[in-house]
RNA sequence: GCGCCGGUCGUAUAGUGGCAAUUACACGACGCUGUAAACGUCGCGGCUUCGGCCUCCGGGGGUUCGAGUCCCUCCCGGCGCA
Protein backbone atom coordinates (compact mmCIF):
# COMPACT_ATOMS: atom_id res chain seq x y z
CA UNK A 1 0.00 0.00 0.00
CA UNK A 2 0.92 3.28 -0.99
CA UNK A 3 -0.02 7.36 0.05
CA UNK A 4 0.40 9.87 -2.00
CA UNK A 5 -0.86 13.49 -1.22
CA UNK A 6 -1.40 15.23 -4.02
CA UNK A 7 -2.66 18.51 -2.82
CA UNK A 8 -3.53 20.35 0.16
CA UNK A 9 -6.23 22.69 1.79
CA UNK A 10 -4.73 25.85 2.35
CA UNK A 11 -5.04 26.92 6.02
CA UNK A 12 -6.41 23.61 7.54
CA UNK A 13 -5.27 19.91 7.96
CA UNK A 14 -7.64 18.73 4.39
CA UNK A 15 -5.77 17.09 1.39
CA UNK A 16 -6.35 15.40 -1.59
CA UNK A 17 -4.64 12.46 -2.34
CA UNK A 18 -4.09 8.80 -3.94
CA UNK A 19 -3.81 5.10 -1.78
CA UNK A 20 -2.99 2.70 -3.95
CA UNK A 21 -3.76 -1.12 -3.08
CA UNK A 22 -3.23 -4.25 -4.75
CA UNK A 23 -7.04 -4.09 -5.87
CA UNK A 24 -6.36 -0.52 -7.23
CA UNK A 25 -6.47 3.06 -6.35
CA UNK A 26 -8.82 4.99 -3.53
CA UNK A 27 -8.99 8.28 -4.66
CA UNK A 28 -9.17 10.35 -1.46
CA UNK A 29 -10.85 12.07 0.37
CA UNK A 30 -13.33 8.49 -0.04
CA UNK A 31 -16.18 7.22 1.64
CA UNK A 32 -16.06 3.45 2.30
CA UNK A 33 -18.81 1.10 1.84
CA UNK A 34 -19.85 -0.78 4.62
CA UNK A 35 -20.07 -4.35 3.92
CA UNK A 36 -19.95 -5.86 7.44
CA UNK A 37 -21.07 -9.38 6.70
CA UNK A 38 -19.25 -9.36 3.24
CA UNK A 39 -22.09 -7.22 1.28
CA UNK A 40 -22.98 -4.58 1.55
CA UNK A 41 -27.23 -5.22 2.80
CA UNK A 42 -29.31 -4.75 -0.34
CA UNK A 43 -26.98 -3.79 -3.04
CA UNK A 44 -25.14 -6.51 -5.27
CA UNK A 45 -21.19 -5.01 -5.57
CA UNK A 46 -22.81 -4.39 -9.34
CA UNK A 47 -24.76 -1.81 -7.80
CA UNK A 48 -22.15 -0.79 -5.66
CA UNK A 49 -19.62 0.04 -8.03
CA UNK A 50 -22.23 2.03 -10.40
CA UNK A 51 -22.91 4.54 -7.38
CA UNK A 52 -18.98 5.25 -7.17
CA UNK A 53 -17.79 3.34 -4.13
CA UNK A 54 -14.42 2.77 -4.27
CA UNK A 55 -13.91 0.11 -1.41
CA UNK A 56 -15.93 -1.76 0.98
CA UNK A 57 -15.60 -2.41 4.65
CA UNK A 58 -15.87 -5.96 5.89
CA UNK A 59 -16.11 -6.88 9.54
CA UNK A 60 -13.62 -9.66 11.40
CA UNK A 61 -16.56 -10.59 14.57
CA UNK A 62 -19.28 -11.13 11.76
CA UNK A 63 -17.06 -13.05 9.09
CA UNK A 64 -15.35 -14.71 11.98
CA UNK A 65 -18.50 -16.11 13.28
CA UNK A 66 -20.24 -16.53 10.42
CA UNK A 67 -19.42 -18.34 7.69
CA UNK A 68 -15.82 -18.38 9.94
CA UNK A 69 -12.30 -16.39 8.56
CA UNK A 70 -11.20 -20.02 7.70
CA UNK A 71 -13.71 -20.19 5.04
CA UNK A 72 -13.21 -17.03 3.67
CA UNK A 73 -9.29 -17.64 3.20
CA UNK A 74 -10.08 -20.75 1.46
CA UNK A 75 -13.06 -18.61 -0.84
CA UNK A 76 -9.80 -16.48 -1.77
CA UNK A 77 -9.83 -13.72 0.14
CA UNK A 78 -12.90 -11.27 1.37
CA UNK A 79 -12.98 -9.71 -2.17
CA UNK A 80 -13.16 -12.78 -3.91
CA UNK A 81 -15.54 -14.16 -1.75
CA UNK A 82 -18.09 -11.84 -2.40
CA UNK A 83 -17.03 -11.00 -5.99
CA UNK A 84 -16.03 -7.31 -5.03
CA UNK A 85 -12.74 -6.30 -7.31
CA UNK A 86 -11.48 -3.28 -5.65
CA UNK A 87 -10.12 -2.69 -2.71
CA UNK A 88 -11.21 -4.13 0.38
CA UNK A 89 -10.77 -3.39 4.36
CA UNK A 90 -11.76 -5.26 7.56
CA UNK A 91 -12.39 -3.71 10.52
CA UNK A 92 -10.55 -5.55 13.65
CA UNK A 93 -13.92 -5.64 16.05
CA UNK A 94 -13.34 -2.97 18.37
CA UNK A 95 -16.16 -1.06 17.44
CA UNK A 96 -18.34 -4.70 18.96
CA UNK A 97 -16.63 -4.15 22.37
CA UNK A 98 -18.85 -1.00 22.41
CA UNK A 99 -22.03 -1.67 20.10
CA UNK A 100 -22.47 -5.57 22.19
CA UNK A 101 -20.53 -4.35 25.10
CA UNK A 102 -21.53 -0.84 27.16
CA UNK A 103 -24.24 0.20 24.26
CA UNK A 104 -25.76 -3.58 24.32
CA UNK A 105 -29.82 -3.23 24.80
CA UNK A 106 -29.83 0.40 25.45
CA UNK A 107 -30.65 3.74 23.69
CA UNK A 108 -27.21 4.79 23.16
CA UNK A 109 -25.04 5.73 20.29
CA UNK A 110 -21.09 6.52 20.27
CA UNK A 111 -22.12 9.92 19.40
CA UNK A 112 -23.96 11.89 21.75
CA UNK A 113 -25.08 15.04 21.87
CA UNK A 114 -23.78 17.60 24.61
CA UNK A 115 -27.19 19.53 25.19
CA UNK A 116 -28.63 16.27 26.09
CA UNK A 117 -26.74 16.05 29.70
CA UNK A 118 -28.23 12.86 30.96
CA UNK A 119 -26.14 10.79 28.60
CA UNK A 120 -22.86 12.39 30.23
CA UNK A 121 -23.25 12.92 33.60
CA UNK A 122 -21.33 10.15 35.31
CA UNK A 123 -24.11 10.50 38.53
CA UNK A 124 -25.66 7.01 36.15
CA UNK A 125 -26.96 4.33 38.07
CA UNK A 126 -24.42 1.34 38.33
CA UNK A 127 -25.34 -1.30 34.91
CA UNK A 128 -22.26 -3.41 35.59
CA UNK A 129 -24.29 -6.56 36.06
CA UNK A 130 -26.80 -5.35 32.97
CA UNK A 131 -26.86 -7.98 30.26
CA UNK A 132 -23.88 -7.17 27.48
CA UNK A 133 -22.76 -9.98 24.21
CA UNK A 134 -19.05 -8.32 25.04
CA UNK A 135 -16.91 -8.08 28.61
CA UNK A 136 -13.88 -6.99 28.54
CA UNK A 137 -10.63 -8.44 30.13
CA UNK A 138 -6.93 -7.32 30.30
CA UNK A 139 -6.17 -9.63 27.50
CA UNK A 140 -8.93 -9.20 24.97
CA UNK A 141 -12.48 -9.15 24.70
CA UNK A 142 -15.12 -12.49 25.59
CA UNK A 143 -17.97 -12.07 23.19
CA UNK A 144 -21.20 -14.09 23.40
CA UNK A 145 -22.20 -14.73 20.38
CA UNK A 146 -25.28 -13.05 19.24
CA UNK A 147 -25.93 -16.14 16.76
CA UNK A 148 -25.99 -18.85 19.26
CA UNK A 149 -24.46 -17.60 22.46
CA UNK A 150 -21.13 -19.45 22.26
CA UNK A 151 -18.27 -18.12 23.96
CA UNK A 152 -15.59 -16.31 21.89
CA UNK A 153 -12.43 -14.47 23.43
CA UNK A 154 -10.96 -12.21 20.88
CA UNK A 155 -7.73 -11.07 21.78
CA UNK A 156 -5.79 -8.18 19.27
CA UNK A 157 -3.76 -11.26 18.17
CA UNK A 158 -6.71 -13.02 17.44
CA UNK A 159 -8.12 -10.18 15.53
CA UNK A 160 -4.90 -9.88 13.81
CA UNK A 161 -5.09 -13.67 12.71
CA UNK A 162 -8.41 -13.43 11.91
CA UNK A 163 -8.04 -10.23 9.45
CA UNK A 164 -4.96 -12.30 7.56
CA UNK A 165 -7.37 -14.88 6.95
CA UNK A 166 -9.92 -12.31 5.65
CA UNK A 167 -7.09 -11.16 3.14
CA UNK A 168 -8.58 -7.48 2.91
CA UNK A 169 -6.36 -4.81 1.87
CA UNK A 170 -6.59 -2.91 4.52
CA UNK A 171 -7.24 -4.08 8.49
CA UNK A 172 -7.35 -2.36 11.74
CA UNK A 173 -5.64 -2.90 15.17
CA UNK A 174 -7.52 -4.35 17.68
CA UNK A 175 -9.29 -1.67 20.03
CA UNK A 176 -11.58 -0.69 22.34
CA UNK A 177 -14.42 1.58 21.33
CA UNK A 178 -15.53 3.31 24.53
CA UNK A 179 -19.03 4.20 24.92
CA UNK A 180 -19.19 8.29 25.26
CA UNK A 181 -20.99 8.12 28.61
CA UNK A 182 -18.11 6.82 30.18
CA UNK A 183 -15.94 9.19 33.05
CA UNK A 184 -12.70 10.20 32.36
CA UNK A 185 -10.89 7.61 34.38
CA UNK A 186 -12.43 4.77 32.66
CA UNK A 187 -11.39 6.78 28.94
CA UNK A 188 -8.00 6.55 30.68
CA UNK A 189 -7.94 2.58 31.54
CA UNK A 190 -9.38 1.98 28.30
CA UNK A 191 -6.85 4.05 25.97
CA UNK A 192 -4.33 2.21 28.28
CA UNK A 193 -5.68 -0.89 27.14
CA UNK A 194 -6.41 0.37 23.39
CA UNK A 195 -2.39 0.98 23.28
CA UNK A 196 -1.16 -1.94 24.72
CA UNK A 197 -3.31 -3.83 22.39
CA UNK A 198 -2.01 -1.75 19.48
CA UNK A 199 1.25 -2.90 20.11
CA UNK A 200 0.45 -6.95 20.24
CA UNK A 201 -1.63 -6.23 17.00
CA UNK A 202 1.71 -4.75 15.43
CA UNK A 203 3.71 -7.46 16.76
CA UNK A 204 1.26 -9.96 15.46
CA UNK A 205 0.73 -8.23 12.33
CA UNK A 206 4.45 -8.58 11.84
CA UNK A 207 4.69 -11.98 12.99
CA UNK A 208 2.50 -13.01 10.09
CA UNK A 209 3.89 -10.83 7.31
CA UNK A 210 6.94 -12.19 7.96
CA UNK A 211 5.83 -15.77 8.38
CA UNK A 212 3.49 -15.19 5.16
CA UNK A 213 6.45 -13.71 3.47
CA UNK A 214 8.91 -16.56 4.14
CA UNK A 215 6.35 -19.27 2.83
CA UNK A 216 6.08 -17.50 -0.12
CA UNK A 217 9.83 -17.39 -0.64
CA UNK A 218 10.14 -21.11 -0.20
CA UNK A 219 7.34 -21.24 -3.11
CA UNK A 220 8.52 -18.43 -4.83
CA UNK A 221 10.04 -20.73 -7.84
CA UNK A 222 6.82 -22.38 -8.62
CA UNK A 223 4.93 -19.34 -8.38
CA UNK A 224 6.39 -17.88 -10.79
CA UNK A 225 6.21 -20.56 -12.91
CA UNK A 226 2.82 -20.55 -12.45
CA UNK A 227 2.17 -17.30 -13.05
CA UNK A 228 4.28 -17.64 -16.35
CA UNK A 229 1.80 -20.54 -17.54
CA UNK A 230 -1.34 -18.09 -17.73
CA UNK A 231 -4.72 -18.27 -15.89
CA UNK A 232 -5.47 -22.02 -15.83
CA UNK A 233 -2.55 -22.75 -13.58
CA UNK A 234 -3.68 -19.84 -10.90
CA UNK A 235 -7.66 -21.32 -11.41
CA UNK A 236 -6.55 -23.65 -8.28
CA UNK A 237 -8.26 -21.41 -4.98
CA UNK A 238 -5.14 -22.35 -2.91
CA UNK A 239 -2.89 -20.81 -5.37
CA UNK A 240 -4.66 -17.91 -6.06
CA UNK A 241 -5.26 -17.38 -2.20
CA UNK A 242 -1.49 -17.50 -1.35
CA UNK A 243 -0.83 -15.68 -4.58
CA UNK A 244 -2.31 -12.53 -3.46
CA UNK A 245 -1.26 -12.70 -0.33
CA UNK A 246 0.65 -9.77 -0.23
CA UNK A 247 0.69 -8.68 3.62
CA UNK A 248 -2.05 -5.97 4.41
CA UNK A 249 -1.62 -3.12 5.38
CA UNK A 250 -2.24 -2.07 9.08
CA UNK A 251 -3.64 0.89 10.90
CA UNK A 252 -3.36 1.57 14.13
CA UNK A 253 -6.55 2.87 16.05
CA UNK A 254 -6.27 6.31 18.27
CA UNK A 255 -8.77 6.76 20.85
CA UNK A 256 -8.94 8.62 24.22
CA UNK A 257 -13.45 10.04 23.99
CA UNK A 258 -13.62 13.50 24.10
CA UNK A 259 -11.08 14.26 26.13
CA UNK A 260 -7.85 16.55 24.93
CA UNK A 261 -4.98 15.25 26.86
CA UNK A 262 -6.04 11.23 26.30
CA UNK A 263 -6.48 11.94 22.50
CA UNK A 264 -3.21 14.22 21.60
CA UNK A 265 -1.88 11.13 23.69
CA UNK A 266 -3.31 8.24 21.75
CA UNK A 267 -2.35 10.33 18.55
CA UNK A 268 1.31 10.77 19.56
CA UNK A 269 1.75 6.86 20.60
CA UNK A 270 -0.44 5.34 18.12
CA UNK A 271 1.37 7.50 15.73
CA UNK A 272 4.80 7.22 16.73
CA UNK A 273 4.75 3.78 17.45
CA UNK A 274 7.72 1.63 15.88
CA UNK A 275 8.27 -2.21 16.18
CA UNK A 276 11.62 -3.74 15.43
CA UNK A 277 11.86 -5.86 12.48
CA UNK A 278 13.48 -9.48 12.16
CA UNK A 279 15.77 -7.92 9.79
CA UNK A 280 16.68 -5.11 11.76
CA UNK A 281 14.90 -2.24 10.39
CA UNK A 282 11.96 -0.62 12.40
CA UNK A 283 8.18 -0.39 11.26
CA UNK A 284 5.06 1.21 12.66
CA UNK A 285 1.11 1.37 11.32
CA UNK A 286 0.96 1.94 7.91
CA UNK A 287 -1.92 4.62 8.68
CA UNK A 288 -4.77 5.50 11.22
CA UNK A 289 -8.03 5.10 12.52
CA UNK A 290 -9.46 7.46 14.67
CA UNK A 291 -12.44 5.80 16.86
CA UNK A 292 -15.49 6.95 18.59
CA UNK A 293 -17.07 8.12 21.21
CA UNK A 294 -17.61 11.90 20.02
CA UNK A 295 -19.77 14.71 21.35
CA UNK A 296 -21.51 15.82 17.69
CA UNK A 297 -20.87 19.75 18.88
CA UNK A 298 -17.27 18.91 19.70
CA UNK A 299 -16.33 16.04 16.89
CA UNK A 300 -14.25 18.49 15.17
CA UNK A 301 -11.46 19.64 17.47
CA UNK A 302 -11.35 16.25 18.48
CA UNK A 303 -10.19 15.09 14.92
CA UNK A 304 -8.29 18.25 14.49
CA UNK A 305 -6.15 17.40 17.90
CA UNK A 306 -5.19 13.88 16.36
CA UNK A 307 -4.92 14.87 12.98
CA UNK A 308 -2.22 17.44 13.84
CA UNK A 309 -0.02 15.03 15.31
CA UNK A 310 -0.45 12.02 13.36
CA UNK A 311 2.16 11.36 10.76
CA UNK A 312 0.84 13.89 7.17
CA UNK A 313 2.55 11.31 5.12
CA UNK A 314 -0.21 8.34 6.19
CA UNK A 315 -3.75 7.95 5.55
CA UNK A 316 -6.04 8.74 8.32
CA UNK A 317 -9.42 7.31 8.46
CA UNK A 318 -12.41 8.58 10.69
CA UNK A 319 -14.60 5.42 12.02
CA UNK A 320 -17.84 4.96 11.85
CA UNK A 321 -18.42 8.47 10.50
CA UNK A 322 -20.38 9.86 7.61
CA UNK A 323 -23.10 12.15 8.19
CA UNK A 324 -23.06 15.08 5.68
CA UNK A 325 -21.89 17.81 7.97
CA UNK A 326 -19.20 15.40 9.28
CA UNK A 327 -17.99 14.56 6.32
CA UNK A 328 -16.83 18.31 5.33
CA UNK A 329 -15.98 18.65 9.42
CA UNK A 330 -13.39 15.36 8.71
CA UNK A 331 -12.08 16.47 5.52
CA UNK A 332 -11.39 19.71 6.79
CA UNK A 333 -9.15 18.48 9.76
CA UNK A 334 -7.43 15.93 7.61
CA UNK A 335 -9.56 12.64 7.35
CA UNK A 336 -8.45 10.86 4.30
CA UNK A 337 -11.02 7.57 4.68
CA UNK A 338 -14.79 7.70 6.49
CA UNK A 339 -16.91 4.69 6.61
CA UNK A 340 -20.73 4.75 8.04
CA UNK A 341 -23.61 2.73 8.31
CA UNK A 342 -25.98 5.56 7.79
CA UNK A 343 -26.76 5.48 4.06
CA UNK A 344 -27.51 1.95 3.75
CA UNK A 345 -29.16 1.59 7.55
CA UNK A 346 -31.18 5.18 6.77
CA UNK A 347 -31.88 3.82 3.37
CA UNK A 348 -33.08 0.39 4.29
CA UNK A 349 -35.27 1.74 7.11
CA UNK A 350 -36.62 4.14 4.93
CA UNK A 351 -34.93 7.99 5.34
CA UNK A 352 -33.45 9.29 2.04
CA UNK A 353 -31.27 11.62 1.64
CA UNK A 354 -31.78 14.98 -0.01
CA UNK A 355 -29.78 18.25 -0.47
CA UNK A 356 -32.20 20.16 1.45
CA UNK A 357 -31.76 17.66 4.38
CA UNK A 358 -33.42 14.27 4.99
CA UNK A 359 -36.61 13.04 4.09
CA UNK A 360 -38.52 9.73 5.30
CA UNK A 361 -39.88 8.17 2.52
CA UNK A 362 -43.02 6.53 4.28
CA UNK A 363 -44.55 10.02 5.37
CA UNK A 364 -48.27 10.83 4.09
CA UNK A 365 -47.37 13.47 1.83
CA UNK A 366 -45.23 11.04 -0.47
CA UNK A 367 -47.67 8.48 -1.47
CA UNK A 368 -48.90 10.65 -4.04
CA UNK A 369 -45.64 12.74 -5.01
CA UNK A 370 -44.26 11.47 -8.49
CA UNK A 371 -41.12 13.65 -8.58
CA UNK A 372 -37.94 11.70 -8.30
CA UNK A 373 -36.23 11.78 -4.95
CA UNK A 374 -33.88 14.63 -6.60
CA UNK A 375 -34.87 15.68 -10.14
CA UNK A 376 -31.10 16.31 -11.16
CA UNK A 377 -29.49 13.09 -9.00
CA UNK A 378 -27.83 10.70 -11.81
CA UNK A 379 -28.43 7.45 -9.50
CA UNK A 380 -30.02 4.89 -10.82
CA UNK A 381 -32.75 5.17 -8.56
CA UNK A 382 -33.47 8.60 -9.33
CA UNK A 383 -33.10 8.08 -13.00
CA UNK A 384 -36.42 5.68 -12.90
CA UNK A 385 -38.38 5.80 -9.96
CA UNK A 386 -41.00 8.40 -8.42
CA UNK A 387 -41.06 8.97 -4.53
CA UNK A 388 -44.71 7.55 -5.11
CA UNK A 389 -43.39 3.88 -5.83
CA UNK A 390 -40.56 3.95 -3.84
CA UNK A 391 -42.93 4.99 -0.58
CA UNK A 392 -45.37 2.34 -2.07
CA UNK A 393 -42.81 -0.13 -2.09
CA UNK A 394 -41.53 0.59 1.49
CA UNK A 395 -45.62 0.39 3.22
CA UNK A 396 -45.64 -3.02 0.97
CA UNK A 397 -42.35 -4.45 2.65
CA UNK A 398 -40.90 -4.80 -0.63
CA UNK A 399 -37.28 -6.12 -1.13
CA UNK A 400 -36.62 -3.44 -3.17
CA UNK A 401 -37.62 -0.45 -0.98
CA UNK A 402 -34.15 -1.36 0.72
CA UNK A 403 -32.50 -1.65 -2.44
CA UNK A 404 -33.35 1.55 -4.24
CA UNK A 405 -33.15 3.74 -1.28
CA UNK A 406 -29.74 2.32 -0.15
CA UNK A 407 -28.89 3.02 -3.98
CA UNK A 408 -29.86 6.46 -3.63
CA UNK A 409 -28.55 7.47 -0.36
CA UNK A 410 -25.33 5.54 -1.07
CA UNK A 411 -24.66 7.64 -4.01
CA UNK A 412 -25.90 10.83 -2.54
CA UNK A 413 -22.95 9.97 -0.12
CA UNK A 414 -20.29 8.90 -2.03
CA UNK A 415 -20.34 11.18 -4.79
CA UNK A 416 -20.52 13.79 -1.51
CA UNK A 417 -17.39 13.14 -0.75
CA UNK A 418 -15.87 13.47 -4.18
CA UNK A 419 -17.69 16.36 -5.12
CA UNK A 420 -15.45 17.63 -1.88
CA UNK A 421 -12.30 16.22 -3.34
CA UNK A 422 -13.02 18.42 -6.57
CA UNK A 423 -13.35 21.27 -4.53
CA UNK A 424 -10.39 21.17 -3.36
CA UNK A 425 -8.45 20.65 -6.22
CA UNK A 426 -10.50 23.50 -7.55
CA UNK A 427 -9.74 25.54 -4.63
CA UNK A 428 -13.33 26.18 -3.55
CA UNK A 429 -13.81 23.99 -0.96
CA UNK A 430 -14.71 26.70 1.51
CA UNK A 431 -17.63 28.07 -0.70
CA UNK A 432 -18.69 24.44 -1.21
CA UNK A 433 -19.07 23.64 2.07
CA UNK A 434 -21.26 26.91 2.53
CA UNK A 435 -23.23 26.12 -0.57
CA UNK A 436 -23.75 23.03 0.64
CA UNK A 437 -24.56 22.90 3.95
CA UNK A 438 -26.62 26.10 4.05
CA UNK A 439 -29.35 24.01 1.88
CA UNK A 440 -29.07 20.78 3.93
CA UNK A 441 -28.98 21.66 7.17
CA UNK A 442 -31.58 25.27 6.80
CA UNK A 443 -35.28 23.70 7.38
C1' G B 1 -90.80 -20.45 12.97
C1' C B 2 -87.63 -23.28 16.52
C1' G B 3 -82.60 -24.44 18.34
C1' C B 4 -77.37 -23.38 18.84
C1' C B 5 -73.25 -19.97 18.23
C1' G B 6 -71.74 -15.08 17.63
C1' G B 7 -71.76 -9.19 17.26
C1' U B 8 -65.31 -5.43 21.38
C1' C B 9 -60.76 0.83 18.15
C1' G B 10 -59.97 0.44 10.19
C1' U B 11 -59.38 -5.31 10.06
C1' A B 12 -58.64 -9.77 12.87
C1' U B 13 -58.65 -10.96 17.90
C1' A B 14 -58.10 -11.28 23.96
C1' G B 15 -61.15 -10.25 27.82
C1' U B 16 -62.62 -14.54 34.72
C1' G B 17 -68.20 -8.25 37.51
C1' G B 18 -63.44 -3.36 39.23
C1' C B 19 -61.60 -1.63 32.09
C1' A B 20 -60.46 3.54 28.19
C1' A B 21 -60.32 -2.39 27.63
C1' U B 22 -55.27 -7.52 25.18
C1' U B 23 -52.51 -8.78 20.96
C1' A B 24 -51.34 -8.54 15.75
C1' C B 25 -51.76 -6.04 11.31
C1' A B 26 -52.98 -1.46 9.20
C1' C B 27 -52.48 3.72 10.04
C1' G B 28 -49.67 8.29 11.99
C1' A B 29 -45.00 10.27 13.70
C1' C B 30 -40.07 9.86 15.11
C1' G B 31 -35.18 7.66 15.80
C1' C B 32 -30.83 5.23 13.63
C1' U B 33 -22.99 7.59 12.74
C1' G B 34 -16.45 1.48 12.49
C1' U B 35 -24.45 -2.87 11.31
C1' A B 36 -27.09 -7.35 17.54
C1' A B 37 -30.80 -3.20 12.77
C1' A B 38 -35.36 -4.66 5.55
C1' C B 39 -34.87 -2.50 12.59
C1' G B 40 -36.50 0.07 16.88
C1' U B 41 -39.48 3.67 19.87
C1' C B 42 -43.89 6.35 20.58
C1' G B 43 -49.05 7.41 19.29
C1' C B 44 -53.68 5.35 17.66
C1' G B 45 -62.10 7.66 21.64
C1' G B 46 -62.17 13.14 23.08
C1' C B 47 -60.50 17.14 26.26
C1' U B 48 -56.69 18.32 29.89
C1' U B 49 -53.95 23.52 34.19
C1' C B 50 -51.22 16.15 33.30
C1' G B 51 -54.14 15.91 39.19
C1' G B 52 -57.76 14.23 36.15
C1' C B 53 -62.53 14.84 33.45
C1' C B 54 -66.04 13.09 29.77
C1' U B 55 -67.67 9.29 26.25
C1' C B 56 -67.10 3.94 25.28
C1' C B 57 -67.59 -3.01 23.81
C1' G B 58 -74.84 -3.96 18.10
C1' G B 59 -79.78 -1.05 20.23
C1' G B 60 -82.96 -0.64 24.54
C1' G B 61 -84.11 -2.03 29.47
C1' G B 62 -82.74 -4.50 34.16
C1' U B 63 -79.69 -6.74 38.49
C1' U B 64 -75.36 -4.61 41.21
C1' C B 65 -71.58 -0.02 45.07
C1' G B 66 -69.74 -1.27 40.18
C1' A B 67 -71.61 -4.53 33.75
C1' G B 68 -67.80 -5.58 27.65
C1' U B 69 -68.60 -9.55 31.23
C1' C B 70 -74.96 -11.60 34.59
C1' C B 71 -80.60 -11.29 33.21
C1' C B 72 -84.71 -9.73 29.69
C1' U B 73 -85.85 -7.91 24.96
C1' C B 74 -85.07 -6.15 20.02
C1' C B 75 -81.81 -5.83 15.64
C1' C B 76 -77.97 -8.12 12.62
C1' G B 77 -74.74 -12.45 10.97
C1' G B 78 -73.45 -17.85 10.69
C1' C B 79 -74.85 -22.98 11.23
C1' G B 80 -78.61 -26.82 12.09
C1' C B 81 -83.82 -28.50 12.10
C1' A B 82 -88.48 -27.62 9.87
Amino acid sequence: MQFKIEKKLDNSLGRVGILKTPHGDILTPAFVAVGTKATVKSLNPEQVKDVGVQVVLGNTYHLYLQPGDEIVRDAGGIGKFMNWQGPTMTDSGGFQVFSLGAAYGKDISKIVKTIDPSLLIPERFDDSDAPRLAKIGQDGVSFKSHLDGSIHYITPEKSIQIQHNLGADIIFAFDECTSPTEDLKYQKEALERTHRWAERSLEEHKRLCEAESSFLGSQFSSWKISSVLGPAALRSPQKENSASLSCPALFGIVQGGRDENLRKKSAKFIGSLELARTDGSRGGFDGFGIGGSFAKEDMSTAVKWVNEILPEEKPRHLLGIGEPEDLFMGVENGVDLFDCVAPTRLGRNGTIYTKSGKIIIMNKQFRDDFSRIEEDCECYTCKNYTRSYIAHLFHGKEMLAGTLASIHNLYFIVNLVKKIRQSILDDNFFEYKKEFLKKYLEH
